[in-house]
DNA sequence: ATAATACTTTACCGATGAGTGCAATATCCA
DNA sequence: TGGATATTGCACTCATCGGTAAAGTATTAT
């Protein structure tokens, strides 16, 4: 499993054979057709292997959001979000999933939109409830929970994300970080309370 | 060549034969060889032509763009060029070349970066121009440019964009002017000078 | 020891599809 | 009409790869 889901990852579906697979776990082809019952099954469930993982990322995204924030520490802690969250989506094997999953999407139809729910709009969850707990507080001003995270997110990843999907390679720790920080900075200027942000908006 | 960028789109690279292409075409598959030389010079050539034209795309968001914006019709200039990049964006055509792109980014690994710099990053550019005019004019506070039209780009289409790419189903036209408005409602929070991001409520 | 189970080895099948050779035929232009 | 060029039809090669067959070999439990 192992074997197959590095080979996967690194090679696509098409360009990983069973005899690499077999070869790379020290089985033999025979061995693999017995055990995983070819290769649709055996990609199936390195697949929802893998999104099992991913989910426990989102969910730890909820983790020490929420608690202990306050209006003077509310933005270096959406800071830190943002910074993990940044550099949980464009890491390599991250990006090299959804490249794989884009790329298979004709073969497997389902797998694409079970990673979506399954990762993407799990941390968005997440941080609409962060959110919405937050405004509750009286710490943000959110209107649409779901419309801030989603906000947060594309804000502080979106650019970096399109950009690693497309071209393959993983931006700089030094970028990623800035673009967080930079996509909190705006975050912030619409969603934060008067006093928060660097600066005001007319509030009305 | 019509007949093959159709298939291409359609079926993938894998999942199109140089058969189909030709009997597409109403031609014989010797004949396409003759013509274009092999799959991979067809494909590349394809590829190649959808650029130039996604390129027309990016410079034609350019116009109209800072002629004759003022700051009582700032507003609804965002939100007219919000909403004809949102729906620019997640088109089936161009979803399908992403789609394409990114699935045979290990045959063609030029592709990708190439679609990036002549699509998305000309659009960037394009933003980043006009927002640099619009703070030149006092009509915007701008300090990094590029960063502003990242931050207008996937506020605006980030969300749409990535879900499109996984799952594979376009938004509504509702919704993707939805997105569209709320994200120039946050852009403005943070770029617009104080007055015109007035109304933080009544989204949706 | 023995029987059941799992693993290995080697060879094979079948399907697919890119790309080619070549002679016959159509099309076009002067 | 004649000659150059483009197109066709078809059979063919070559390579890959998923999947299978069958017989032999290790392992393990009882």
């Amino acid at each position: 499993m192992d074997a197959a889901r590095t080979l996967f990852l690194r090679h696509g579906y098409a360009g990983t054979t069973m005899e690499q697979i077999a070869a790379a776990a020290g089985l033999t082809k025979r061995t693999v057709y017995n055990n995983y019952g070819g290769k649709d099954a055996l990609f199936r469930q390195i697949v929802a292997d893998v999104l099992a993982y991913a989910e426990t990322f989102a969910h730890g995204l909820h983790e020490e959001f929420t608690v202990g924030v306050t209006a003077t520490n509310l933005r270096v802690t959406l800071d830190d979000l943002a910074r993990r969250l940044a550099l949980g989506i464009v890491r390599p094997e991250v990006i090299a999933l959804r490249r794989l999953l884009i790329g298979e999407a004709r073969a497997f139809p389902r797998l694409g939109a079970e990673y979506f729910d399954r990762a993407p709009a799990q941390v968005l969850g997440a941080l609409a409830l962060g959110f919405a707990q937050l405004a509750r507080r009286r710490l943000l001003r959110v209107d649409n929970a779901r419309r801030a995270a989603a906000h947060f997110a594309y804000l502080v990843a979106g650019e970096l994300l399109d950009r690693a999907m497309l071209v393959g390679t993983i931006p700089s720790k030094a970028a990623i970080i800035a673009c967080a920080r930079d996509g909190v900075e705006t975050f912030l200027a619409r969603y934060g309370r008067t006093g928060n942000g660097k600066r005001e908006t007319g509030n009305g």
